[in-house]
DNA sequence: TAAAAGTGCTTTGTTTTCCAAAGTTAAATA
DNA sequence: TATTTAACTTTGGAAAACAAAGCACTTTTA
């Protein structure tokens, strides 16, 4: 038998980084405190994980206004799109076994 | 919108015990050799996951022979299947929308 | 106009988790 | 008797997660 968890990627082995790429593939554009209330996160964490996926180009940070305030908001990327479906077809053959 | 990440199971968070839930839900029995292989871990690493997933009551131990050799065999309990079950629901709604 | 509040971080420090490697015990085989 | 195998436990170190505080900037409020 085969290494079930061999094609699994680690950056989604955290549930927050899968949390916020499951909202972005459904969101073509989130914000900071969003993404932050959904998940119920500090910024502190929330940031350091946002950091992590834009390290590894799947998700990419537009600063800019909502009338006169700031605000940063996320998308996913193509390669963290290609990434997260890859990761979810790991787990779906993963567990078709059921 | 509703946080998507808290019905996920923390003891599920980790790959290796994942991997070892998503082999016992298909295989009634499986031995601590055969699982260290298949998915590639050191004993020790394995010892303690399993025992992480026996601390929950997610699996079950069953020490006995095969001929005169000691066998520990490793099966899914009713209420490890119920929560992984549950896990993977919480997976799926999460990421549904797609 | 001074104080308060919000946005989006970074820094700091602690706690938790992970993991490999080595040690252990008991039985089996050479 | 020496070695090997099975299945751990212990040890120790590295990595990850996280909360809390600090910070720079702007805007709103009193």
């Amino acid at each position: 038998m085969k290494n079930p968890i061999a094609d699994l990627n680690k950056i989604f082995d955290s549930r927050i980084r899968l949390g916020v790429m499951s909202v972005l593939v459904v969101n073509d554009e989130i914000g900071f405190n969003d993404l932050k209330q959904m998940l119920e996160l500090t910024d502190g964490n929330l940031a350091s994980h946002l950091n992590t996926l834009e390290q590894a180009d799947f998700i990419k940070v537009h600063k800019g206004f909502i009338g006169r305030k700031t605000s940063t908001t996320y998308s996913i990327t193509a390669l963290g799109k290609q990434a997260f479906k890859a990761h979810l077809d790991a787990l779906e053959k993963m567990i078709r076994k059921l």
